[in-house]
DNA sequence: TGGAATGTTGGAAC
DNA sequence: CGTTCCAACATTCC
């Protein structure tokens, strides 16, 4: 589910619900939800991994994790974090994800220029951030949510091969050129998977992402788990230089 | 069939 | 006390 792509996807979802009051509030979440009772959603938008709905003087992120899945106008048959009343029985059903509850506008909070997929996306803020982490993997780096906001392991692992780039490489040791193309490529693949995502056609595209042969030279792809998280990384040791 | 995973956090452990 | 590690998450996939 959950990279930012699909947020997109869930937030066009969601999108007829804007303007409409919540009529009833219900879930185990531990934030105070009831506190949304009553009050019409001003905007839905997202950040990244995150789903704002905004409301007067709050809002409420959603953050899917590794599990967290929706539902509009129907319920799956474990019970909600969350649930979204309106009128004429229409209803949002979140489970298995993280509810907060934050003061204020999002706008206050969230640097809309960080994420991958926003219209105020900056490349400029971005390599400017980079060059503040000389010493940090780019398989961390694209992993980052302050630098590549919505970026998650699967556009990693892309966007490392379409750049051809070594995940151990360190992100000052990169030469001016591939620096500039992981950054443009972080949003460029990032816009491949919400239409392919869109398509139902996402996996079909993948390179490199749990493949086992490289279809540029045909080696066998390397497999391990790499970065501060240890997180899954598949990638070409022929194809992918490394720079460190 | 069950181990691993598109993710993050909070708290234990050191 | 800073850093690191790991479990947890009313799950889903292959």
């Amino acid at each position: 589910m959950p990279e930012g792509p699909s947020l997109v996807l869930m937030k066009e979802a969601l999108l007829p619900f804007e303007g409409k009051k919540v009529t009833a509030v219900s879930g185990y979440a531990k934030a105070d939800i009831k506190r949304i009772a009553g009050h019409k959603i001003k905007d839905i938008r997202t950040w990244g991994k995150h789903l704002l709905l905004e409301f007067p003087g709050f809002f409420v992120r959603i953050h899917l994790l590794m599990f967290g899945s929706y539902r509009v106008n129907e319920e799956k048959d474990v019970n909600p974090m969350l649930r979204l009343g309106f009128a004429r029985n229409q209803c949002i059903n979140f489970y298995t994800c993280s509810v907060k509850i934050l003061e204020g506008e999002a706008n206050d909070l969230y640097d809309w220029s960080a994420d991958v997929l926003s219209d105020d996306w900056s490349a400029e803020k971005a390599k400017t951030k980079l060059a503040a982490h000389p010493d940090m993997l780019v398989c961390d780096a694209l992993l980052d949510q302050d630098i590549f906001s919505g970026s998650g392991n699967i556009i990693k692992n892309e966007v490392l091969f379409r750049t051809r780039i070594h995940p151990l490489s360190v992100v000052g040791k990169l030469p001016a050129r591939q620096l500039s193309a992981l950054i443009k490529e972080a949003r460029n693949y990032s816009f491949d998977f919400l239409e392919w995502k869109r398509q139902y056609v996402l996996k079909q595209h993948w390179q490199i992402y749990t493949k086992k042969e490289c279809p540029r030279c045909h080696l066998p792809v390397t497999k391990e788990y790499l970065g501060a998280g240890k997180r899954r990384t598949f990638f070409c040791e022929h194809c992918q230089q490394r720079y460190a």
